[in-house]
DNA sequence: TATTGACTATACATTATGTATATCTAATTT
DNA sequence: AAATTAGATATACATAATGTATAGTCAATA
């Protein structure tokens, strides 16, 4: 006799509103704690009013927990008006706009911080994140081809790509923040990305 | 009775030898090991050929050890090359070799890599390894002290300042180290530094 | 009414850091 | 030569964290 099964509205909305309330906790946990080696599952499961095999339940490890943050705070980071932001008329433009959406996106959460420094502790998490930026190089690469003068080498390209990929990763957000509001960091890593782009231009044309 | 104690040359002679040789383990370690979570005093000490007690016994603690080991490598970095280049005539000149130090610094020895990486689960740690950077930043200072205009702003020279911070800081170095040789990172960030020096240019000279 | 899905309770294995205590051995002192 | 001392070892223990296993609870569903 094969086991029913079935899909609960209720059980599922229940599920998936507990799921919420962990990642709520986790996020807190991270917001509010002095650094990642404080993050235990324990610790969150406690917060969230739940037992720590709940959380193994939901996220399966530490790990899935922690990407599962990451993703939230994603989708609500303002990430999503990069499409606009790369259909604009002038790429250098665009490319100003991309930075400030970079830097309101690493200051609005200062879990993001503690998620990479999980990032040093577990490869296959630090991975995962990787992957998530690999989009932020390919929309950078897109931008540059736009700029780029026709002249310009493939090597000259990639040095800017890979310049400004860095100018706007959370390491040197976080290193410039030191002193320094979000809006005066933003115009910072602008001015030195619009410096980045100086190669691309044949100086005969 | 006081207890009567001594200093014994082929004593403290044994225990600086199994001191260097804990720390050679331990480097070893963290150079071969995957990630920094797979360092464990257990594997260094067997490594190192002694017992984990001795290696409490020399450095106290986990952190000890990899300050200790993060010391070794500064010594034989060759940072000691800085001296020279902050006298250089041409304060441009001295950025450029400043850069070229630092590439070689963290690209002399894997570790500081994973060492950078226990920056984020050990905030003690990463204050002393901050510390051992302000360095950095203080003869960085000087050198745009150097090369500002007059009228250069005091904002725009910390902003200068903290930029080519970032800039040759490891975390910039290892994210343009992906498909790049040492030298060809140099190079970039060499151009983004001098780019960096444009604001502290008065128009008006 | 029986079953199922999400969560709980409890227990256990494993791995690390860090501390405590007693012991061993070779280098020094008296 | 004998007592002592510094460094290393052996063994044990406390604590905390991840992850797995097994059985039980309870409301939603068939």
């Amino acid at each position: 006799m094969p086991p029913r099964s079935y899909v609960s509205p209720a059980r599922s909305a229940a599920a998936a509103e507990t799921r919420e309330r962990v990642i709520e906790a986790a996020s807190r946990t991270l917001r509010e704690g002095e650094s990642i080696a404080r993050f235990s599952l324990d610790s969150v499961a406690k917060a969230a009013g739940v037992t720590r095999l709940t959380v193994y339940n939901q996220f399966g490890s530490r790990r899935g927990l922690l990407e599962a943050v990451f993703d939230e705070i994603a989708r609500h980071g303002g990430l999503h008006q990069l499409a606009d932001a790369m259909t604009m008329a002038d790429p250098r433009a665009a490319l100003d706009r991309m930075v400030e959406i970079f830097c309101t996106f690493w200051s609005r959460d200062s879990a993001v911080g503690r998620l990479h420094d999980a990032m040093a502790t577990d490869p296959e998490f630090a991975e995962a994140i990787r992957e998530r930026n690999e989009r932020r190089r390919r929309g950078l690469t897109a931008l540059i081809d736009r700029i780029a003068d026709k002249g310009a080498s493939p090597q000259a390209r990639k040095d800017a790509v890979d310049l400004i990929f860095a100018l706007t990763s959370y390491p040197t957000f976080a290193s410039l923040s030191a002193g320094r509001s979000r809006d005066e960091v933003c115009r910072v890593v602008q001015r030195a990305c619009r410096a980045a782009l100086a190669p691309l231009s044949n100086p005969s044309s």
